[in-house]
DNA sequence: GGCCTGC
DNA sequence: GCAGGCCAACGCGGG
DNA sequence: CCCGCG
């Protein structure tokens, strides 16, 4: 026998007022999704964007652990800055639940668990559409992954849930942000000389002048993602969806994937990032060159 | 969404 | 009792 | 040191 610690609360309340999604409905998104997602969450620190009266109203971040959580939630409190902040750990379904009724739509994630805060499980190129459609981004994505090949490394393209796509490399949890960033840094100014007209690494937008700005600093300690099938606070409801290469050459693009059509989706492919948690490669050969 | 504070 | 506030700031790089 | 950016 279990003690309930949490209940719904405003289930039939419109979060996604344009796609006719109500709390309950997300809260069986999450459930549906939950068996695929858990994984990739697990033992890293959430930051939360809420939007208490659903994705047209106003929204905030938030980190430390809400006051009245239930006590089933584990923590993590990180005191690397100043102020020590109790992160929440979705590590189960029903802390994953809860977290839905609390109206947090976005989860956004560590590259790193709390076992090694300082040494990623993956790297992460964050590709931001500057302007125009999805077209450029498809190809500096598939650029991004010959490289990698040749570098022997698999890379896995999710979308972000917006307008842009993520490419994620497992790694072996062994090496530091400081050694990570160099390897980021190298392959983003590789591509960029063989496709100048499609890449900008410019971090100051009014310099950017080339349609897919390839963002490989968002790939740091304390910085985040939107985890694999995260929503979006999008008008329609998209979540961040993990890819298989072949469906980015058919076209595949982010307003795909939405919160109605997500659950059928993981029924007939499951999760097309299992092999992120599952295989890992060293980064030594690489960084050794680049001594 | 819900706790906490101050009146 | 009830209205209103609060809920994140940090890593990085360039000037 | 400050600032822009995400
Ligand atoms: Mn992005
Ligand atoms: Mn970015």
């Amino acid at each position: 026998m279990s003690i309930a610690l949490w209940q719904i609360t405003h289930p039939e309340k419109l979060l996604w007022p344009e796609a006719n999604i109500r709390k309950i409905d997300y809260l069986r998104y999450l459930a549906d999704v939950s068996d695929v997602m858990l994984p990739h969450l697990r033992d890293r620190p959430v930051t939360f964007i809420r939007y208490p009266h659903g994705v047209d109203g106003p929204s905030f971040y938030q980190k430390n652990v809400p006051a009245g959580t239930p006590l089933s939630v584990q923590t993590y409190t990180d005191h690397s800055h100043q102020k020590p902040i109790e992160y929440v750990l979705i590590n189960d379904a029903d802390t994953l639940l809860w977290a839905g009724n609390q109206a947090c739509i976005e989860f956004h994630i560590w590259f790193s668990t709390t076992r090694e805060p300082e040494y990623p499980t993956h790297l992460a190129f964050d590709l931001d559409p500057v302007w125009g459609d999805f077209e450029p981004t498809r190809e500096v994505a598939f650029l991004i992954r010959d490289t990698l090949h040749g570098l022997g490394l698999p890379s896995y393209p999710k979308t972000s849930g917006k307008e842009g796509l993520q490419i994620y490399i497992p790694i072996t949890p062994r090496h530091h942000y400081n050694e990570t960033r160099k390897v980021m840094q190298f392959i983003a100014e590789y591509v960029i000389k063989l496709r100048p007209d499609l890449i900008t690494l410019e971090r100051l937008v009014k310099d950017r002048h080339a349609p897919v700005y390839v963002d490989f600093l968002q790939h740091a300690r304390n910085k985040t993602l939107p985890a694999p099938y995260s929503p979006r606070g999008t008008k329609l409801g998209t979540v961040s969806a993990p890819l298989s290469w072949n469906e980015l050459e058919k076209g595949a693009v982010p307003s795909d994937y939405t919160i109605s059509n997500m659950s059928a989706r993981i029924k007939q492919k499951g999760d097309l990032h299992a092999d992120l948690l599952s295989h890992a490669n060293s980064l030594d050969d690489i960084l050794h060159f680049l001594h």
